[in-house]
DNA sequence: GCTCGGTCGTTCGCACGCAAACGATCGGGC
DNA sequence: GCCCGATCGTTTGCGTGCGAACGACCGAGC
């Protein structure tokens, strides 16, 4: 199959194997799995340039953000808890709120009636960044769907929802 | 939603914050980035499992697979120009590229006429293995799609391609 | 020649994402 | 009171994802 073309151009034919057709019309670009990561990746970088140039500091990531908002919203959460909330499984959730309680954007408190667990609240400066933070998240959002009419936004919010 | 189910002392007011309303209205779970990780997340998962049963050995990662498709299809590429076909940076794609040469699924040549790059082939063992995965992949693409009827589909992929 | 801007692949560092295993603790049933 | 299964939070290990810096190399222009 690696037919010892000259590399001149890389535009070699469409690969031996292809036309035997082993994989029978299989487009990567096509597949669901694939534009979901796309447009994840797009809209994660969207949302840091919109927040790199509009809160500046330490800019926050996406999901940072999404649990300091999940915490200012639901007062007195539990760690797991607040990773379902936010869709994190707990070993991801504890990297989350460690560098959140280390930026000082959330507090924990252990819980006397179970020694287990342990309770996030969200700082003043939490409550002031997440206050801040919502006015670029919508920026982000506008700018990651820029592209589609009001309906077909409504439409594909929709059809995400249905699918996760 | 996941209102609180148990810990009836959890069930806190909404946050004393929330009541001053400074985050206006603003919800986690209706934004874009939110429902596309979610859905990506789950996409995922679902592969996963597809693969596992299917393929047993050492199931291949989505990543690893549109990657060692693209290789099947396209013949001699060099390393970047398969991180551009799969989305994927170039130091991203180095990690992935190395994982299919370990396993024997993918040759590196260097290219006598530019010596900074790598021209990358699929083995047979390679395109073996893409060909058995492809059949799994469309069963990965068909559950995850599963809630939705195929206008439905046809309408997401659709709509995430144009923002991605 | 030789310098210079651009590309190729690599490495480092940080942030997810998740399986798996862990010790500590809780609650229920006996 | 004691045991047992479930939950809580943690760590380890592996695989992305990407910015940033790097050394090697190409091609164009002087």
């Amino acid at each position: 199959m690696p037919t010892d073309l000259i590399p001149a151009l890389a535009a070699a034919p469409p690969g031996d194997a292809a036309r035997s057709c082993p994989l029978d019309g299989y487009t990567v670009e096509s597949q669901v799995g694939f534009l979901l990561r796309r447009a994840h990746q797009r809209q994660t970088a969207v949302w840091q340039a919109c927040m790199a140039e509009g809160i500046g500091e330490k800019e926050l990531t996406p999901r940072q953000f999404s649990a300091l908002v999940k915490v200012v919203l639901h007062g007195r959460v539990t760690q797991n808890q607040l990773g379902r909330m936010a869709a994190m499984d707990p070993a991801t959730i504890q990297g989350v709120v460690r560098r959140l309680i280390a930026r000082g954007l959330v507090d924990r408190a252990l819980d006397p009636m179970d020694r287990r667990t342990a309770v996030l609240t969200a700082t003043p400066a939490g409550v002031a960044l997440a206050s801040r933070g919502v006015a670029h998240a919508r920026r982000a959002t506008e700018k990651t769907l820029a592209p589609l009419s009001q309906t077909e936004r409504r439409t594909l919010l929709d059809l995400l929802a249905r699918i996760a």
